[in-house]
DNA sequence: GAGTGAATTTGGGAGTGCGT
DNA sequence: ACGCACTCCCAAATTCACTC
């Protein structure tokens, strides 16, 4: 059974299956082979220290003789190896301390009375996540209604460089009525507040909003000392039309592009290419058509969607690599 | 048990794709 | 142009089945 995204004030099903849930971020990295694990060895004066892959069953048992498994590895440099075998029962333990807040949530058998989907998107005046600043920005609520829809011009108070791209010209973005970042953030704090349900979640979607988007937000939010709030998450949908344009049958390999989105699920676009309204209206029936085609339950969304603290420490370790 | 070769798995680097 | 995530390819490491 599969239900639209768009269709979750009448959800009622909302674990179809916990498949999708491929990438746990904020987990460790797990070896996909169960027999690899790394063995960490010194030599015993510890001037030796290196990793080792090593099988982690010792012996292997053939046609009823027992076999030792590759010797090469048992021995490092003629020492006597200090070795910890850590068994798969450790490992699953050190991965999962914690139940993560996407996972208790979705947990929860009534997801579609906590959760209120908002598509966004962006426009900034380039591409650095350091010097740009966002000169528009546009929301939408999945579930429709009165005052479902939110965009404004930001005056980011930097120059623009990349008109050509959105068409937002510095003389647009410089006028008194236009908002400044600082003066827009409580504007759109309350507009989601006002879309969410009570003690509920937001859910803000946008269109590789990990990697670009979301940390525009953050950045913004943080340098005009606002915090985002602790109910909302945060959803790449580019991910999963990547899963999408994957599992498509195709002579030519399709992209993933918002754009190539629109055009193989045969929507049309209501007004011009990369201006925010334009792309969230675009994005809003692109994303309800990828969770149908995906068969994303309410749940497998908040398992895919990241925290702000799971953002900002990806962001954190992005700058200190 | 030792040795061999095929099959499998991993990690790194290069290239590509995505947003504006 | 910027920066991150992903994909592909290749070399190296490792496992496994088999023979002697």
């Amino acid at each position: 059974m599969c239900i639209s995204i768009s269709q979750v004030s009448r959800f009622r099903v909302h674990l179809i299956g916990s498949s999708c849930y491929e990438r746990v971020h904020g987990c460790l990295k797990i070896n996909s082979s169960p027999r690899l694990l790394d063995v960490r060895a010194s030599s015993v004066d510890g001037t030796k220290n290196r990793w080792i892959r090593r099988n982690a069953s010792t012996s292997t048992t053939t046609q009823g003789s027992k076999r030792s498994s590759n010797a090469k590895s048992s021995v490092l440099g003629g020492a006597v190896p200090i070795t910890r075998i850590i068994d798969a029962e450790s490992v699953t333990k050190i991965q999962q301390p914690f139940e993560t807040l996407q996972q208790r949530l979705a947990k929860n058998k009534d997801l579609s009375n906590l959760l209120t989907v908002i598509v966004t998107d962006l426009e900034t005046s380039g591409l650095s996540r350091v010097k740009s600043r966002i000169i528009e920005i546009a929301a939408q609520d999945l579930a429709g209604g009165v005052n479902s829809t939110f965009q404004t011009l930001v005056n980011p108070g930097v120059p623009i460089f990349n008109a050509n791209i959105h068409g937002i010209r510095n003389d647009m973005v410089c006028r008194p009525e236009v908002p400044r970042m600082e003066e827009l953030i409580p504007i759109f704090l309350r507009y989601v507040e006002s879309r969410q349900k009570p003690g509920g979640y937001a859910i803000i979607v946008a269109h590789n909003g990990k990697t670009f988007d979301f940390q525009f937000l953050i950045n913004e939010f943080s340098r005009c000392s606002f915090e985002i709030p602790d109910n909302w998450l945060f959803f790449d949908s580019l991910p999963l039309a990547r899963d999408c344009m994957k599992s498509v049958e195709a002579e030519v390999k399709l992209k993933a592009t918002l754009s190539a989105l629109g055009d193989y699920f045969n929507l049309s676009r209501d007004g011009e290419a990369h201006r925010a309204l334009s792309d969230v209206l675009l994005l809003s029936q692109v994303f309800q058509r990828l969770t149908i085609n995906q068969k994303l339950s309410l749940s497998d969304l908040v398992l895919r969607s990241y925290t702000v603290s799971d953002l900002t420490s990806a962001i954190a370790k992005n700058k200190k690599d």
